[in-house]
DNA sequence: TTGAAAGCGGTACCAA
DNA sequence: TTGGTACCGCTTTCAA
């Protein structure tokens, strides 16, 4: 049971020993301060190479308070629109020399406030979330409000008035597209099955379908609209009420993909032809979307953009680039097109 | 531009300060030590409370030499086994109060050690890596070993003796069952879109694959066997290959469920019936898989399973819990069994 | 250009 | 049961 001579890291302690110099200038050295000469620069960093130095950026961060880290918490990460969010912003904010660390809340409410806390407590220098679909208290929030440590919200976001940054899709116009194109195909008779209105998402998806209607003269029964959590069992048994009956809708809109595609599914075993029959417009464009038969017309959520926006605001946020113009007062809003991407389900 | 005065977070300092005790005791206090009166416990509790604290997780980090956070380096958080694995790796381990820092590498063999050499730098209690299709060489993961740092490869791991704990998939087991079914259903003329063989997945899937056909007496043809990455553009441009040809193959096995899909949509454009003309299975059980028309069968790999190993392996390392036997001497390895999925494309 | 030393916010040892 | 204090590894003034 040897090998614990070695068991140690090295530090900037050892490497000054080695060299004989003072630790701080072995920190300026691999730091790359300018008052530091360049043969001495060699040196060090020969050295730290030789010794196989890794930094502790815990104590670095602990030092400059600050961590070189963003913390981000999500509802998931097996939603691919999430999944797709993260990869741009991790790979992005990487260049900039910063690290994520990744949390996911499962929609629940207690979590999401227990990880917040914990990023808090990991001191991340700004912090970005998609809330759960329950959150409707955002004081968790608050203490990164109270130290001036960037919040940034996106997609799913606080109905009410929270003092931080927010990066939405624009879920009225996704919704009024739908509308639209349900009219443009020659739907009657729409239903429709959207999330739950505690979520801006849905509130804003529903408002833009309506008035797509409305502005066509087309008329949403109100019991062929359902407000759900959009998972695969609930579009099933939804899909059932809106069939059992002597006049079925002859369009659905829905507002995620998931739920699209449920319907699909449950259309084809019914029997009930899409697009002739019905046509289905869903929401998100999930890759699978595109894979089923026939592939599901859906509203593109322009994620690359998305995610750009919440990496520019929090480099500028942190001062680390200018990338946008950041207003005093906080609170503000950044709104992403949405646009449709017409399949054979219409 | 004033609210500044609040601007610094509470610390046990300015705890100990209020209630007029040591640092020392708040900290013993907060942490339940036994030799601490209930009372001050109270107190403190109270106190801290009061005025919005919450834990430098950094500092105590630092001291303790040790983060309670494990470092996790996948090639893709979209593709849908990793998110998945992450997602379960993640709930057990902060029932534990562990934390995730995760990262991806984007299958770039660069990116995977850098990642590796900062979350080192984070000191991450532990590291689980389920490495690229590139990495040959893994002394990105030695610091770690050289300090008895858990190091738990899973699904992707070296493919050379490398001395940490691997958690597998039966990947041999799962080329078998699919070339045993592909038999069963009379296949007499095989095809297999296989992956880079410098992974360990496939060339254990390759393996297993050749040994189920050579003994139900059916000949693979090598001219019908291609190693590639598992992309869709790679699949379609193999599929012309594969099928312009006066004798196409009349069942295939791609090493992946991506690369399936692609299949199926090939032959479906072709005219080419799934399953009667051509029967097809693929691996890894992706939900997309499930939702395609006819839904493809496929190879399970029992993801909570997996997961729940390396978790155990996490703790068990750690010396928090007792859940499994680790044996001195590394390299060890738990095989995890997979299930044939039988759907509609055989 | 370099060194000495203080300090970031906790934890843990030793004394009392 | 508590307090005093050294220390984790690094950064950063201030002096030299």
């Amino acid at each position: 049971m040897r090998k614990k001579s070695q068991n140690k890291a090295c530090t900037i302690i050892d490497i000054a020993e080695a060299l004989e110099v003072s630790a701080a200038t072995v920190s300026r050295a691999l730091n790359d301060h300018n008052d530091i000469s360049l043969a001495t620069k060699k040196r060090v960093r020969k050295m730290a190479d030789q010794m196989g130095y890794q930094p502790n950026r815990i104590a670095a961060g602990l030092r400059q308070m600050k961590s070189n880290t963003i913390g981000i918490v999500v509802p998931m990460f097996t939603a691919i629109f999430h999944s797709s969010m993260i990869t741009v912003i991790q790979n992005r904010l990487y260049e900039y020399g910063y690290h994520v660390l990744l949390c996911q809340s499962n929609d629940s409410y207690n979590l999401e406030k227990e990880l917040v806390n914990t990023l808090y407590s990991f001191r991340v220098d700004a912090i970005v979330s998609a809330i759960t679909l329950f959150t409707e208290d955002y004081s968790h929030f608050q203490p990164f409000v109270d130290r001036d440590i960037p919040v940034i919200f996106y997609d799913r976001v606080p109905t009410q008035d929270f003092p931080a940054h927010f990066v939405i899709s624009d879920d009225f116009r996704g919704g009024y597209l739908a509308g639209q194109h349900l009219a443009d195909v020659g739907v009657e008779n729409p239903a429709f099955i959207c999330g739950l209105m505690s979520s801006n998402l849905y509130q804003k998806r529903d408002a833009g379908f309506r008035k797509a209607l409305n502005q066509s003269g087309i008329t949403l029964k109100e019991n062929q609209v359902y407000y759900q959590e959009l998972t695969l069992e609930n579009a099933l048994e939804t899909c059932r009420k809106l069939f059992d009956v002597p006049h079925p809708p002859d369009g659905i809109f829905t507002a995620n993909d998931t739920t699209a595609i449920a319907v699909l599914k449950f259309a084809i075993e019914r029997g009930i032809n899409v697009p002739s029959d019905l046509k289905l417009i869903g929401y998100s464009n999930d890759p699978r979307s595109a894979i089923v038969e026939p592939a599901i017309t859906t509203i593109d959520q322009n994620i690359p953009k998305m995610a750009d926006k919440v990496v520019e605001k929090i480099l500028t946020l942190l001062g680390v680039e200018d990338l946008i113009e950041i207003r005093p007062g906080l609170d503000q809003r950044e709104l992403v097109d949405v646009s449709l991407v017409r399949r054979m389900s219409t």
